[in-house]
DNA sequence: GTATGATTGAAACATACGTTTGACTGACTA
DNA sequence: TAGTCAGTCAAACGTATGTTTCAATCATAC
């Protein structure tokens, strides 16, 4: 019975949190859905903040391990040429994916309450979450360098960055209003992996070649902007 | 001076949603940093949920708009075989990134801003939400589907859903932390549209010959990652 | 059995929130 | 002038929030 209390408090409040985001979320709603007095939060991680670096460390370190040991394997097993890019970016994607679906029905949540820390809690949250990447990022980002030799290295940053993007809305829109179809998950997977693979390996566009049509409405974007009229 | 505090709240509003969340920020804060009266904001727009709702209709309408006039223009100029998948993709992504960009700093507040709505807020905005971008999902997807004739149409979908993921990332994260070093505006686009382009592309992977590797344990020997095989 | 330290419980605390109220302003109309 | 009405303002309302408090409980070691 030790830890029950504790282990109850994430499982809800990590639900609750990705469902309804980190602000909307009370303490009370929480304790009441784990069944749980309202004080044991603050008595277990001190703080609503805490609580949720709590969630956050308990699900993305393992996949994050889980991330580097598959790349290590890749890269001590092919030593020639380096992985291929589906298999980097198999390493890349597979490990969220897979924790995110492995429990059945809990699939976005990870996912969405990582997509909401982007833009909502306070810099010192950030900063932890953006650390807990910087690991991945570095590693995976030679990686795929050393796959593509003949594309700018922060244009490679760029891509990958594109494909956790991709990754993410993959998992907290996909099975909503029909747009994406329920799949088996390994054919999601293996979608995905298909589009960011080819994505990688785009021809990058010579600076001197882009001619970005002119996309703007002729009169003026946004109807009247009081600012500075 | 007759929509001036109308204005003012919107737009201060909508930086302020974008940066900390709806549920984050308070009217206080608005009212308070667009000097304005507290009650403005109720006066103006009956209630907190409702200004969102202005700020995402003034917004994404004329962004929508533009990008259907775009696929027109390319539809009923390129009579043949249709517009190509670049075109398409940049008629996609380069209303919302041109909107996002011109107000100079103010790049990330939109689609930041759409991110959370995903997740956050009640369903009667999400539904609101979706409804916005339902022409466009249709429109759109009808003309991936006609350059891309091999693609099992709910591969379609799904990867434009990649090419929104992909975008909506890269606006919120672009320009934080180094991880995607500033770039020239049309730099930034170009390389969206190389990569969404070349993903939308990508051959698809027989159902037959997705064999996704274990990735799940990390104890498990990690057997036969063979990628294509 | 009793003392001890960790955990739980009910209640209260102070604060912040969205919203409402009612008086007030100022421009325009009859 | 008197009247109307959209707009602004300070203040208050009721509620919900995260956190704290302190007594009660429990398991365990002496």
């Amino acid at each position: 019975m030790a830890g029950e209390t504790r282990e109850r408090i994430l499982d809800v409040a990590e639900r609750l949190f990705a469902d309804s985001g980190f602000a909307s979320t009370s303490l009370r709603d929480i304790t009441a859905e784990a069944g749980v007095n309202l004080a044991a939060v603050n008595y277990h991680f001190g703080s609503k903040e805490s609580l949720l670096v709590a969630i956050l460390e308990r699900r993305i370190r393992p996949v994050n391990d889980r991330r580097l040991a598959l790349l290590d394997e890749l890269e001590s097993r092919t030593a020639d040429g380096g992985p291929t890019l589906e298999q980097i970016v198999a390493a890349f994607v597979g490990p969220p994916f897979q924790s995110a679906i492995i429990e059945g029905t809990r699939r976005r949540e990870l996912l969405k309450l990582a997509g909401q820390l982007h833009s909502q809690a306070n810099p010192e949250v950030r900063r932890l979450f953006i650390q807990q990447f910087d690991e991945i990022r570095i590693r995976f980002t030679a990686s795929f360098q050393r796959a593509l030799p003949d594309i700018d290295p922060e244009e490679v940053a760029r891509r990958a960055l594109y494909i956790v993007g991709a990754m993410s809305f993959m998992m907290s829109w996909g099975d909503e209003s029909g747009h994406v179809p329920s799949q088996a998950p390994e054919r999601l997977l293996q979608s995905l992996i298909d589009f960011a693979s080819a994505g990688m390996a785009a021809p990058e566009t010579a600076p001197s070649r882009i001619a970005v049509p002119e996309m703007l409405p002729a009169d003026a974007s946004i109807a009247a902007h009081g600012g500075h009229a």
